[in-house]
DNA sequence: AGGTTTTGTTCGCACCTAGAACATAATCCA
DNA sequence: TGGATTATGTTCTAGGTGCGAACAAAACCT
């Protein structure tokens, strides 16, 4: 949970509807009214002023909950029809999108375009983004966006496969949400995906880089500059091979879409050919490799950080799906001894090439699923409505 | 923070009790009432009945603040002379420590005593340890113990340096907390040291082997089966070196008191010798080549973790004495580019040997001050009072 | 068709905090 | 030295909140 705590008799009717409402989002508006009492603790007198509040501000509408179960019928709560929905964008290196979610996550892709890596293609995207706020205002309430590179103080941007340095994003884009793809990615496995639950995990993200992020209760550690999740970069396979990145011998350097081309002898930056590298026979040995190097790193963040599950996306599935043995290999040896009896499992990612969207769509709503964004939620209709 | 949140107008009383006898903890007993009713955002009325109701049941008294200001005095909100403490106890390799805590942090050593390392020395600290706490009840509330090794699931132990291997410590010492001395120490330094009101800070505690935390907000981020904090464990400078913890080339191992003893040709498992070795000036090159490695070590999880603050604590602000110089060379060599204009300062622990009792206590008290500690504490002496 | 079960609805009650009005005790200043 | 000023503690009322009991409703079971 990520709720402060009321203090006040008043503030206790706000976070008891923030808590109503995340629950809702949480279980993907499936849940019904009564189970959602039960699992909040509610009276059922309370719950019902509760969701006649939040039906009321067309914040959700209770559709009738599918019968076979004795008892008077409940409800589920679910997304109104003029209810808050949160933009949500992924800029890869090729190409953008941009999505609606609506409470419970449901995604919508409204846009999608392929792109060269010119800087215009900002405004492109700046014009897109404003067209779709309008064409659905008023019930955007937050946008967020996915970017391929290490993210400064929530503002500068580094995308080294287009050659971008320092763009400051939070001026090309204001009041958008920016957060690294591979954050995002995690921080879809934890709400959405195989972290959903687990304390703490760890989930890397392998595309062209890698990138990851540790998960705690479903949030991702942020990082003080909002730089964390480079797991990449650390010297953990010997060597003084330079990095991109400034330091020498970064393990995620060999793991990547960039060391499988490199490998078979291919040009950077290609991620199709980097696919069907992973899906062809006969490179078998450049997986093995890349999911060797991948096995060690991973070894050793689990003797660092002891998380109870690891998780890949990206083309991390893909290498577990044809090296699983390489990796494992090296995971284990890896490990200090008393982790082996019984290491935390490596599993791919259960939300498939949307997962950066969903993160980028938790993220947007997490700042509104909060007492403040709800208040002015509520005091931006307070005008209209009376009933 | 790390209240959870009322829910009814019955929790609120209880939760607010809580953040106030938090405040007064957090703050050292030093806070003045005015200054915690601002703090907190509570009415004067409110916060006169909390703090009556917080003294009526032992828990804290008010002693008149040094005046100076305008305006009628205030009250600082102090321990309670029968209020609850916190049993903090310091088991090192050589020797044993019992403290008392009381609210506000303040320390008192009630026994201390040299062991040899065989098992039952473990009889002697727990007949110590109930003979304290019978001595000192009903005021003690819990117990922490910090332990220089691994610990899993809260019960199994090793200690390498003293040959103990998987002692199911809970079963030895039923009732009582167990953390790693290294993480506690990051604690104490989260709470009461440098890394207090930093969001994200790494701290690393340098003894025999090399410890230590990643601290969000206050507190240690938990492993899965509590064994975090092994972050000497990852092959961070090329080699193959065995490590007794099952991997090889785990860095740590050539950081700490081991290290330096080896370097000069000592016999291992000597603290007095390692403090003379860093004390020395013969042995510059010894102290240098470990604060190489450390240097090495702290850039790859500054890039992979991005902390505002790196502390160190033990032999940590000893070898930065010595060897700051060529500990800042690798360093910022280690880091990407992109950190290296302003990379997180390493500075030492602000605490001093004592760091792992603090930190001890800390523990023991966190599990008190919340609302079922509180509850438990209240209904205990309830039968009695009733003023 | 009547009994059972589960849930929604209504309403009185106990509890909490805010805030206003007043009391108190220090400093400041003439 | 004594009144003005200022900040804080104390007291009390009002508004708001959730709980829980009693009742109503709507499904399933036999």
């Amino acid at each position: 949970m990520r709720t402060t705590g009321a203090r006040t008799s008043g503030e206790l009717r706000l976070h008891n509807l923030v808590r109503l409402l995340r629950a809702v989002h949480e279980r993907g508006a499936q849940a019904t009214r009564s189970e959602l009492t039960r699992d909040l603790g509610l009276a059922r007198g309370t719950a019902a002023v509760l969701v006649g509040e939040l039906i009321n501000n067309e914040l959700i509408r209770e559709e009738a909950a599918h019968q076979g179960t004795r008892g008077r019928p409940t409800g589920i709560p679910g997304p109104h029809p003029a209810g808050p929905v949160a933009l949500a964008v992924d800029f890869r290196e090729d190409l953008w999108t941009i999505a609606a979610a609506e409470l419970g996550g449901a995604l919508t892709v409204l846009d999608e375009r392929p792109h060269r890596g010119s800087l215009p293609v900002l405004d492109d995207l700046t014009e897109a983004m404003a067209r779709h706020r309008t064409a659905l205002a008023p019930r955007p309430v937050a946008t967020a966006l996915a970017l391929p590179g290490p993210i400064r103080d929530g503002r500068l941007v580094d995308i080294p496969a287009l050659g971008w340095r320092e763009i400051d994003i939070a001026a090309a884009l204001p009041g958008v949400l920016v957060g690294n793809d591979a954050t995002l990615a995690a921080l879809a496995e934890a709400r959405r995906g195989a972290l959903r639950g687990h304390g703490l995990g760890l989930h890397l993200h392998v595309e062209f880089d890698l990138g990851g992020a540790l998960i705690l209760n479903g949030d991702p550690i942020p990082g003080a500059r909002g730089a964390a999740g480079e797991i990449g970069h650390m010297p953990l396979i010997g060597g003084d091979e330079p990095c991109p990145c400034g330091a020498a011998g970064c393990w995620g350097n060999e793991v990547g879409a960039n060391a499988l081309l490199r490998a078979t002898g291919g040009p950077p930056h290609d991620r199709s050919r980097a696919l069907e590298i992973l899906a062809s026979p006969a490179h078998q040995a450049a997986v093995d490799k890349a999911a060797d190097i991948l096995g060690i790193g991973i070894s050793a963040l689990v003797n660092a950080l002891d998380p109870e599950l690891v998780t890949l996306s990206g083309l991390g599935p893909g290498i577990l799906a044809r090296s699983a043995n390489a990796l494992d290999v090296t995971y284990r040896q890896g490990l200090m001894a008393f982790r082996r009896e019984n290491p935390p499992p490596i599993t791919p990612s259960a939300l498939g090439p949307e997962a950066t969207l969903i993160g980028a769509a938790e993220l947007a709503f997490d700042t509104f699923l909060t007492p403040q964004g709800l208040t002015d939620w509520l005091t931006r209709r307070a005008p209209r409505e009376r009933s």
